[in-house]
DNA sequence: TTCCTGACTCCAG
DNA sequence: CCTGGAGCCAGGA
């Protein structure tokens, strides 16, 4: 099912509320935690779409609020999404700058940084 | 329309 | 423990 919106941009409406959803999500992931592509896809009901996840991450950054996209990195703590953001240095330093420690494009002590929504979360 | 790609993950070998 | 292949599904060519 495909509807045109007002800024006259087609969208799934599946896809649409996905996107939101995920946005939401990623907005209720406290300062200084860190969570994963599968694990937001699982909360969302998802299940084996994490690729999607990463994929609406794609279109967070004209969302308003702003969508803190560099507290999702992969399931190992990797940036994979670095090259994404405006400069590859950007993710890092938004963490960094979050307190979060980022050495060779992993998060630190991720395991201990780890937020998962389906625990976290009611 | 078909084919390919990807901010990912899981699983069999 | 490491690797390759498959599942996933929206967009772009």
């Amino acid at each position: 099912m495909k509807q045109s919106l007002q800024n006259n941009v087609t969208y799934s409406t599946d896809t649409r509320n996905f996107f939101e959803d995920v946005f939401e999500l990623v907005r209720l992931i406290p300062t200084g935690r860190v969570t994963n592509y599968g694990s937001l896809a699982k909360y969302l009901g998802s299940g084996k779409s994490s690729r999607m996840v990463g994929w609406a991450m794609n279109a967070s950054h004209n969302a308003e609020p702003r969508v803190p996209a560099q507290r999702v990195v992969n399931r190992n703590g990797f940036l994979t999404g670095k090259n994404h953001f405006e400069t590859p240095t950007t993710m890092q330093e938004l963490l960094e700058k979050e307190g979060i420690q980022v050495k060779n494009d992993k998060v630190v002590k991720f395991t201990e940084l780890y937020w998962d929504p389906s625990k976290e979360l009611l």
